[in-house]
RNA sequence: GGAGAGGUGCCGGAGCGGUUGAACGGGACGGUCUCGAAAACCGUUGAACUCUUUGAGUUCCCUGGGUUCGAAUCCCAGCCUCUCCGCCA
């Protein structure tokens, strides 16, 4: 959410925000409303003030007892004389209780436009983000590793995988529908060991381990940035109001949420393996082979909540990229980093860096991790704040990174890794987890 | 699922219709004392919003309604938490 003060002071720079990132949101309204809101807020705080005074004024009258009673019988005033006074101020308080009410239904209501258009309106992103229509304007930074060069046809990661007895696709299906699947063997065996392996390098490094729900209140995806907007790719329990989530950064970002943290208590960096569930609704008929677009997978996920501070945030962006790149380094993945252009940026994201990890099969790179930076922007909506140094509450910043994800990572590490008759080669920093194999198949 | 109890400030915990934004205690912070520390003593210590912003005002004691001139305090609904019994991974 942005504030809405910044808006007032600089509304053409949000209305560019939306354009580059392709969001409509009407500005113009919301700042008409903003200023209705404040001018009934203004005569409501009036009114309220009055009414309170008049308040304070008929207990006077009420209280016989009270000092200023007797005093206004010592000073001659008659006890029928006072009641006219009292009755004459209850007349006004009618009168004042009414436009209260009136106003405060007026004041609600524009309030809650106004609120509704805030939660539409895109952070801008960083200066530097490339600005383009869609992912293909999206930059390339660096390649890293060795594309392999196979001197014998490749296999596809369903096909290896199958023949491997480590994938069932079809029995997924039978089981769930369409993009489900069903890891068996060694192939769930793999799954575990990647998420392991990248869960212990995130600890390695400070995060702390969290467990946490993935079936979360509407609010917290809300307070992400999920809602409202994103409510068909995920699978709402709407009885409950409740949600399954897409990712384990909506728990993790959301855990203090409504807190008021202490600066020293900053950056709090968080990890967690999650389950993901995502509907990819509109993308019916789009990557429905393999493993590639599913509905559930699992994801180590990394947060990181820190200082309302620019420079600090850029350095932790660097950090959880870092992170996943050197996971990537341990599967000995060839992967590419790209900065994502404006209008491929997610609402609150003022930068994103994707990494596209090689996939021989789509003879392409494939998404497989995505770092956000977000300023304030969840923060604020999350009420999530700290108290700094000269005892300002400001809201906090934070970001958040894959770990790894899979079974999407293991298209990459078993097409990359497949030998000419049909086995698996697994990675050295990833053995030990494997009970200390070193390939999958024959033996 | 059945039966109770309760939701107040950073925490514990009063208040049960009229200067209560909230007693008291703890914690934290500042100060006195001390070579230093502890102890003791004194002081400070919630948030949001509006405006004519070194000041003034409004709102907030789970949420939303209601009663009343006036509610943290009374009434209704909802949400949440805890305890006991049953059931179960």
């Amino acid at each position: 959410m942005i504030d809405i003060k910044l808006i007032r002071q600089d509304p053409d720079r949000f209305k560019k925000a939306a354009k580059d990132k392709r969001f409509t949101c009407d500005i113009d309204v919301l700042c008409k409303l903003d200023e209705q809101r404040r001018s009934l807020q203004r005569e409501l705080d009036q009114l309220k003030h009055q009414q309170n005074e008049t308040g304070s004024q008929i207990a006077l009258y009420k209280n016989p007892q009270g000092k200023w009673y007797q005093q206004a019988l010592a000073d001659g005033k008659s006890q029928t004389e006072l009641k006219a006074e009292a009755d004459k101020l209850l007349e006004q308080m009618t009168e004042i209780k009414a436009r209260t009410k009136q106003l405060e239904t007026e004041h609600r209501e524009v309030s809650e436009q106004c609120d509704v258009l805030l939660l539409t309106v895109p952070q801008p992103a960083d200066e530097g983000v490339p600005v383009g229509e869609d992912e293909s304007d999206n930059v390339e930074l660096r390649k890293m590793g060795q594309i392999p060069d196979f001197d014998f046809e490749p296999a596809d990661h369903v096909n290896l995988m199958t023949k491997l007895g480590m994938l069932d696709v079809e029995r997924g299906v039978k089981l769930a529908g369409t993009r489900n699947y069903v890891l068996c063997g060694e192939g769930a065996a793999l799954h575990h060991a990647v998420l392991q392996l990248a869960m212990d390098l995130m600890v390695e490094r400070g995060f702390i381990r969290l467990h946490v729900p993935v079936l979360v209140r509407d609010a917290m995806m809300v307070g992400t940035g999920y809602y409202p907007g994103g409510e068909e790719q995920a699978y709402r329990c709407e009885r409950d109001e409740m949600s399954l989530v897409g990712t384990a950064e909506v728990p993790l970002t959301a855990y203090h949420c409504d807190e008021i943290l202490r600066e020293d208590e900053l950056p709090r960096k968080y990890v967690a393996l999650s389950p993901c569930f995502r509907r990819e609704a509109g993308a019916a008929g789009k990557d429905t082979y393999g493993l590639y677009r599913i509905h559930a997978f699992d994801k180590v996920e990394q947060v990181i909540v820190c200082k309302n501070d620019e420079e600090e945030s850029k350095r932790h962006h660097a950090e959880i990229l870092q992170n996943a790149e050197d996971v990537l380094a341990k599967l000995e993945l060839p992967y590419r980093v790209v900065d994502v252009c404006t209008g491929d940026l997610g609402q609150g994201q003022v930068q994103k860096f994707d990494i596209e990890t090689w996939m021989p099969s789509r003879n392409s790179y494939g998404e497989t991790h995505s770092a956000s930076r977000f300023y304030e922007f969840q923060a604020r909506r999350l009420k999530m704040r700290y108290r700094d140094g000269q005892k300002n509450i400001r809201f906090c910043h934070t970001l958040n990174n894959t770990g790894i994800a899979s079974p999407r990572v293991l298209i990459a590490l078993v097409e990359n890794h497949q030998t000419a008759d049909g086995k698996i080669q697994i990675p050295k920093g990833l053995q030990p987890y494997m009970g200390g194999r070193t390939v999958i198949g024959g033996n």
